[in-house]
DNA sequence: CGGCATCCCTTATGATACTG
DNA sequence: CAGTATCATAAGGGATGCCG
């Protein structure tokens, strides 16, 4: 990456695409399923209940994006009961390890940013 | 960062912290303005006249939140009429940076994204 | 010029029930 | 076990009008 012009995205579509990524992974699921797979291959319900508060229609939704995407893989054993396998791919792991460096950097600046909103919220009912 | 545990967030809160940040980056205008800013200092209406489609509201709440995080500094001139300077932050420009490198791989594996979603919509549709 | 309030619509998300 | 369908609600965002 070209530091020396960092902010430059080159068109209107370009900047939509890159809104698009940060976007899905700033909804309410992807980080903590992507996170959780992360760790190891698992089942549906493994997932399920390693996030709380997750539904099984979130879960469902969130997991179906990803495979469009590329992100996990998603293998059926044809068993009785049937057992579905996700998995993170090369590619998902890569948009999480670049998730996670823009999300510590995040964490590092936390309090400074709270700092902000407390003094930006004081002037405000002053 | 310590790469040999990209993934791990440590807390619940801390993941929702993440998710913040990451769904702040992702909304429709906060890009495009932070973007626009990094070239340079700003008024108001200048922003708006860069950024094609942007609603006088939309730019108004936008502003007000990176102020409110302390993304963008707001200075008033007293002048008639009144002219207002935006301008990001230091914390603002740091921000930018992060959201771009992920906005950069996004943009690398562009396609390679598209082929999959391409084909698993195929495989619907049969 | 810059900003806020109001109304409205679309979409995202959630709860629940049902199925192979 | 894994997944779909339906319905309800919350949040994001746009259009418009008024104000200092």
């Amino acid at each position: 990456m070209d530091m020396t012009t960092p902010l430059i995205v080159q068109s209107e579509r370009q900047c939509m695409r890159v809104i698009e990524t940060l976007a899905r992974l700033g909804d309410r699921w992807t980080l903590p399923v992507v996170v959780t797979l992360s760790e190891e291959t698992m089942r549906f319900n493994q997932i399920r209940r390693a996030i709380e508060g997750i539904s099984q229609q979130m879960l469902t939704r969130t997991l179906r994006t990803l495979e469009r995407d590329g992100m996990i893989s998603r293998v059926v054993h044809p068993t009785t009961p049937p057992q579905v396998e996700y998995a993170l791919t090369p590619l998902g792991l890569a948009l999480a390890e670049q998730a996670m460096r823009l999300g510590q950097w995040a964490l590092a600046h936390e309090s400074e940013i709270d700092e902000h909103r407390a003094r930006f919220d004081r002037q405000r009912n002053a």
